[in-house]
RNA sequence: ACCCCAGUAGUCUAAUGGCAGGACUUCUGACUCUGAAUCAGACAAUGUAGGUUCGAAUCCUACCUGGGGCGCCA
């Protein structure tokens, strides 16, 4: 086995499909992503893409974008396009891009084969009927007194649905199965149901009559000469009825294999309840960067690279799952650590006056752009006398352990020089307002010449170099792990503190950045340019922050 | 209560009848001009009970637990 067999990822899928392809069930595979057009893509959309993607890659083979726009009600073309834009973003290619709705007319004639086959039958019953006399999990349903249709009469009533002549939901075309079977999907299901209004995204007033997924989605598949119809284990329970129809039509019978949708810690993943986070204001809309959506999750500042590796990494099986967030941000960190500029911010100031630095004096420092890039080369940093520092990094009593700035103490400051702690002023109230320090001159770069060392480097800007911006820092949503417990409980178990807006400063080399660029601000995090910036007010949004093991000591000492 | 599916460390996932392995998390330590990164190490798992077998996470049975299923949603 070469190198490369051994490194590509492995699943039941790809091991099912393998063997097809040995067995010659299929001679070559094409796969399909079949999202409704009603919504914007979240990262469990990233898993389905993802396989459905690779597994026709990997293969050789082709996979179709096809939209199942087969409610009118619900959707919308603005999906559609949003929806092919956060597909590109992950890299994903596909052959070309079909729609439910093409094959409404060749859908229509297939049922118009099974109604002649007496497979099929228009039910007049109201839909409480329907629903009454499908049973239950445990008792089988009753036959429509429609049932036992001809096929010419069945023929001509599915005739006039179509043509508009009976009002939304007077009737129904339904598959003549089995009212007792145990399986409730296979107890007559609807094939197709009228609906007036609205009109459709793509076939505007053509159709009175729409078809289930459960018809539709099968029958486009063999059209497709779809071979791997991968899907989420919710479709388990639809297989038998997916390949009845298959059977009983005698075409293509491409195969349905179901895994095991993503679910992540602290986070909410239907798209009903990610509407209701946007629709009741929790968030600023479904690009805020606190949502697991993917554009948010861009908004934010992840990178494809880093959603793609989580992705692989959670693998696939069919087994109930909810993932560690932690992964996805570990993920986040592992690329970002490796690409992105360091730059130095201070998002909760603390003024420090360096008494025995010239008033005037400006020194520029160098400063080292990525330490795990050296092609990213250097830059310069202003210094001057009275400069910004993390109020974190400063205390006036220190905990135990604690080797930041305090009085007396003497730390260095990054790429410039080392400072002690001469003094502390504070407010009427007692809150520190500003310290004061003495630099060694000697120690200019940040090495003292007599080999004397400090415990620790901090992050420091220039006063009269720092531009002023605002930095939203996220975190997680929900405070509780997993949120989706109970239907309302979603929204009552909200982190109020998963958006904190502060105004920092930053150094120069930073005021010109482009929205979307992404630095370590380092010492803290990884940050990205907000689209919202303006050259006069930068924004800046948190991606992660960078591990901190000194917040956790201390957390875990209170 | 009926049907389908699944149970491997806190989490995700390998092992396809033959040494239970990896990643994340957590914890130690080394190193460090980022308390980051990096490096070294540690903790930690086959739901239960039977059966088949020289040998079972894997096959069989029962039970338990979890997920899905009674839309004219997808």
């Amino acid at each position: 086995m070469s190198p490369e067999e051994l490194n590509k990822p492995s699943d039941f899928i790809r091991e099912a499909v393998a063997e097809d392809l040995r067995t010659g069930r299929f001679h070559y595979v094409r796969t399909r992503l079949p999202p409704e057009p009603n919504g914007y893509l979240h990262i469990g959309h990233v898993k389905a893409f993802m396989i459905d993607y690779l597994v026709a890659k990997e293969n050789n083979g082709e996979l179709i974008l096809r939209f199942d726009d087969t409610n009118p009600t619900k959707e919308e073309t603005e999906f559609v396009d949003a929806i092919m834009d956060d597909a590109r973003w992950l890299g994903i290619e596909w052959v070309r891009v079909t729609y439910a709705s093409d094959y409404f007319d060749l859908l229509y004639d297939w049922a118009v084969q099974l109604v002649k086959k007496g497979l099929a039958y228009v039910d007049d019953q109201t839909p409480e009927e329907v629903s009454a006399n499908r049973g239950t999990l445990t008792q089988a349903g009753k036959n429509s007194p429609y049932r036992n249709r001809s096929v010419e009469e069945n023929l001509d009533l599915l005739e006039r649905m179509k043509n508009g002549e009976f009002p939304d939901g007077s009737r129904i075309l339904r598959a003549k199965i089995d009212m007792a079977h145990p399986n409730i999907n296979m107890r007559d299901p609807a094939m197709y149901r009228i609906i007036h209004n609205p009109p459709h995204h793509r076939t505007g007033d053509k159709w009175k009559i729409y078809p289930m997924y459960d018809w539709s989605h099968g029958q486009n598949d063999s059209m497709e000469g779809i071979t791997h119809s991968l899907c989420s284990r919710e479709y388990e329970n639809h297989r038998p009825l997916y390949e009845w129809f298959l059977e009983q039509l005698d075409v293509f019978k491409p195969r349905q294999i179901e895994f095991a949708r993503l679910n992540m810690t602290y986070t909410v993943m239907s798209k009903r309840k990610l509407r209701r986070l946007v629709e009741e204001k929790v968030v600023r809309g479904w690009d805020d960067p606190r949502m697991p959506t993917l554009r948010g999750m861009r908004r934010r500042g992840y990178t494809a690279e880093a959603v793609l590796d989580f992705i692989r990494r959670v693998g696939v099986a069919k087994n109930y799952s909810v993932s560690d967030v932690a992964l996805l941000e570990e993920c986040v960190r592992d690329d970002l650590n490796k690409h992105s500029l360091r730059r130095m911010a201070v998002i909760r100031p603390l003024k420090v006056v360096i008494d025995n630095y010239p008033d005037d004096l400006v020194e520029e420092m160098d400063a080292v752009n990525n330490p795990e890039d050296p092609s990213a080369g250097t830059r310069k940093v202003p210094f001057s006398k009275v400069i910004y520092i993390e109020q974190d990094d400063f205390r006036e009593a220190p905990p135990p352990k604690y080797h930041r700035l305090f009085p007396g103490n003497e730390v260095r400051l990054r790429y410039a020089y080392f400072i002690k702690c001469t003094d502390v002023v504070q407010d009427a109230e007692g809150h520190v307002i500003e310290i004061h320090a003495t630099y060694d001159p000697s120690t200019k770069g940040g090495d003292a010449p007599d080999g004397r060392k400090v415990k620790s480097t901090i992050h420091w800007v220039s006063a009269r170099h720092a531009q002023e911006v605002e930095v939203r820092m996220y975190d997680r949503l929900f405070n509780k792990e997993n949120p989706e417990e109970g239907e309302e409980g979603f929204l009552n178990c909200l982190n109020p503190n998963s958006l904190e807006i502060l105004s920092g400063f930053v150094e120069p080399a930073l005021t010109s950045a482009e929205p979307g660029s992404r630095f370590q601000f380092e010492r803290l995090g990884y940050f990205c340019v907000d689209p919202d910036s303006a050259p006069e007010k930068p924004i800046f949004n948190l991606t992660v922050n960078l591990k901190d093991t000194w917040a956790k000591m201390e957390k875990k000492g209170k």
